[in-house]
DNA sequence: TTGTAATTAATGTAGATACATGTAATTTTG
DNA sequence: CAAAATTACATGTATCTACATTAATTACAA
């Protein structure tokens, strides 16, 4: 179903305003569809964010505002998010040897498993992607990092 | 900032891991964007998207259960959106005449005038995206068009 | 060194969200 | 027509989220 279907507008008045509405709705739409694929794992997307930059380091420890400073969401309380993986025992928190203010996080065994099982689910749709076929798909990975650029520049300099 | 640098991972398997990594950041990112662009006019994503539905009535009434059906996500709670853009006059509810069950929902002038004040900042971005040029906004999107479809599919049939 | 500022994380709070349940009105059915 | 089922919406509740405030520790400057 395009866009024009998807939201019962029958015209769009040019590619950009039609362009801006796609982007914003399939953005919605892959953040809930996101959070629908999380949810059977008990994990929320902010939850799976932090476990997913807890893997990238390899089992070392990480502290709370390391892991925000890589968030998407920069504003939202790795504290919590944090205090919400400890309680499904997926990392480990404990006092910074080196700085008794800092926290250091790190995963844990059951963590990684648990990213693995999530992995497997998306799997699935990667391959569901070769159907766009690949020269499509760089295409695809280009226009949405120019997309990012041209969205960031404008938001900030306006 | 490609995909790679905004998640510090310097490769992928390929393309379509790539794709769907970029889709899912992507998405999230301009889900972020839009609720951060439509704070300062004091509504969330999920009522901006219930006023959207109410504008395009043309000022005909609509019941709750319609709003619903319209929506990006089903399971949220028309109800109480609603309730938030009545506090804000955008909106009137009352009674619908033919079913006392129902209610009707009709846009008021300030939410119409709210609208065209947030399509002002949009059209800001819309011509930022014309830097993409139409040629491959239109590939831009077909693409998500297409990416949805295949999402879609592969989430059901699972 | 000592007092002040900066930092790090936890906690308080208000609002948003998802889902379950409740309530009233309508429709169906026997 | 009366009872049962369905519908439409509101409300209760638990959780999530964003932002402000607080508490503890460290850095730094006089």
């Amino acid at each position: 179903m395009g866009i024009s279907e998807e939201l019962k507008q029958s015209t769009f008045v040019s590619e950009e305003s039609k362009a801006l509405v796609n982007i914003i709705f399939s953005g919605n739409w892959v953040f809930q569809k996101h959070q629908e694929l999380l949810r059977p794992y008990g994990l929320t997307g902010q939850q799976y964010n932090v476990l997913r930059i807890l893997r990238g380091q390899k089992g070392n420890p990480m502290t709370v505002l390391a892991i925000t400073e890589r968030m998407l969401d920069k504003m939202s309380n790795a504290s919590r998010l944090v205090d919400k993986l400890v309680e499904k025992k997926l990392v480990l928190r404990r006092e910074c040897p080196l700085d008794r203010r800092a926290v250091d996080i790190i995963i844990q065994p059951a963590g990684l498993a648990l990213l693995t099982e999530i992995d497997a689910a998306q799997d699935y749709l990667q391959k569901a992607l070769q159907q766009i076929g690949n020269e499509r798909l760089v295409q695809l990975n280009e226009l949405l990092d120019d997309f990012r650029e041209v969205f960031t520049n404008n938001l900030n300099n306006k």
